[in-house]
DNA sequence: TATGAATGAGCTTTCATTCAT
DNA sequence: AATGAATGAAAGCTCATTCAT
């Protein structure tokens, strides 16, 4: 399977591979490391080469996520189009994104509840900036926010926080589907989202 | 401490209370059910007599903290004004709850990884009917969304899916007061939410 | 076989004797928790109601069988009769105590390599006050030598490190028989021990 | 670094100069395979070329340490001078040699711990004759004591183990100081040892 | 010869759960 | 009802040893 002429980085990727595989369908905490090296077909010790601690990889899992989601966002950014039109387009692949990997969007949860994020306990080992990824987010879409006003595409007077409210809406959005995936698909939501966001900041008569 | 003459029920609630605080405090994963009797100052074994698996706890936990939340929804929901102020009351009192009391906001997360919510895996044991709590909260909204268009308060044509969109924003929000305190207070957050929210839901003109 | 009315310490006692007999047997380093439980007769488990860390119960057991002999010292120390007799009791004591029980006396090397002693890397855990209990040994003989020499029965210009030069003595002597219990044992060396001894104390001309 | 040329016994003798450095450091327990391997500069499977089993590493550096304190002995007992002064220079030989490296001796404790010696317990592989060095630690002793009873040094009625007990007095005093560096120092103890064996010798009165 | 990635048996330790009192 | 000592399954992690290159 696993030529020998992988490099270190090669393999720990294909080991955070399949750990993210399991973590998205059995949860982190119910993960053992023996799962993931099942799943990686090598042995449990293996995994030790390359994590210090069974905790390691899921942050590393977490920060390979983020990474993506984040590299996608700024592709989009940086797209030749009206700030706004950015806007939309990247609202619509975070809610694409999540529709396509549901499980990959829980592991996001397991993340949180395991390195105790916003919690008052606090956890040993090297911490993941969470804050920082979405300092990033929120930053990514403020850019935005102020081509458009710059484009008149919006209204003057938007708040400060807008960003905040605008990741916050695509997240909170997410946990509903992941919730209640009967009732709700992200792809489907894209719309009603567009709708409250946009309509909100359109600088006349909305539509 | 505790008198011979609490019922069952009562006692039991006073357990769960005790639960409650050690979990907002450390998390439920790392909670022991040692620690829970301990702030319940009851032996460990008597927790067994209340809760037949430690889970069951942390279910018990989550269905009263949601029933809180509900409760106050509803309140809210029934107070004679216009529906867009309700609508704007509810948005404020959940970020002011959170503001309130942050780790009991963690604890839903909690939820979500030990419950394994929106995750392929299934759990044994009663399940809680967590999306059955979400389904409520936005029929509340859309209830209020109704009326506020019977009252002229808001354009006819919101999309459908709208209560989801106002939700998972105020939910998404304190999810991002949570991860990044420093920069993000709930409380602070309400405005320009409502900012989002309303004028984008507004007939005219905004403001 | 353990009475449910045994005390916390009668109880922790008990594991403690089995863990020094199993210490002896099989050496502390060869020794798995499970041993020790299987020789209590209790579960794994139930060592870590009584016990912190593996470790503790060698420390324990050390102290155990340090506190066994020095109570013996000090009451020979005590008897009625001329100091030079009370050390020569005390000599022959140690090397009769060593007869009877080889494993244990072999019980201080696992201690010794166990918890590095002498060694320049420093072991976690509450330390055991090794050296302290070498001091009291010393003085001891000190205190004796000292009654001794004011008794005349003992040159006036005994070297002040003659203490450690004993204790020394008798515990090499121990470890000579412990590595070639073919040739040597303990009872057997008193005698000349003593020679070596005494006469190299004595006042006039030996014997 | 290691020349080509170097022999397969040169090789194996730098493996095991690297883990004596290493051994005396850290302790026999806690060092691993892969610390001695960084110590002599090669991988941890060149370990295996030279030695069978990580304990066998131990056997060796106890057997060249105990031959690098025999040879010492032997030179001392060959010397052309009277035998209690050659008795005397062994003496104080062992005790300097412990002064430069106290480390090195600790090697004997990790030694008998590792090797269950005096214990009943049996171990696998080829064993080291740990008692044959100490009878020939004795022969030494003894050899040197019948010259010394020839030269009318020494008294005649010297009992038959008197060799034992100064053998086992210089290694006791060793221990002490390993166990107290801050009270005891091996040079210090030259003269007080000294002074016990050989005034207890003496055959007329002492000094 | 030399390497060092891979292995996996085996250990310590934890803790939910039970149950005799 | 309440207790808390006892249990033992289970999991993370280590590291001596192997072996393909």
């Amino acid at each position: 399977m696993s030529p020998r002429s992988m490099s270190k980085d090669e393999k720990r990727a294909e080991i955070l591979d399949a750990a993210i595989r399991v973590f998205a369908r059995t949860g982190f905490h119910a993960t053992k490391i023996e799962d993931v090296a099942r799943e990686a077909r090598v042995a449990k010790g293996t995994i030790y080469l390359y994590f210090d601690r069974r905790e390691d990889i899921l942050d590393a899992a977490f920060v390979r996520f983020a990474d993506g989601v984040l590299t996608q966002m700024r592709a989009i950014a940086k797209a030749r189009e009206p700030a706004l039109s950015r806007l939309r387009s990247i609202v619509e692949a975070m809610l694409a994104g999540a529709q396509s990997g549901p499980d990959l969007a829980r592991l996001v949860f397991d993340f949180w509840a395991a390195r105790r994020i916003g919690g008052s306990g606090e956890r040993p080992g090297t911490p993941v900036d969470f804050a920082g990824i979405y300092v990033e987010y929120r930053q990514l879409i403020g850019s935005l926010l102020e081509q458009a006003k710059d484009e008149g595409a919006v209204r003057a007077d938007v708040p400060e926080d807008t960003p905040a409210v605008i990741v916050g809406l695509v997240e909170g959005l997410l946990l509903q589907c992941l919730v209640d995936p009967g009732a709700l698909t992200p792809s489907r939501m894209a719309e009603p989202a567009l709708a409250v966001i946009l309509d909100g900041l359109a600088p006349g008569a909305p539509h």
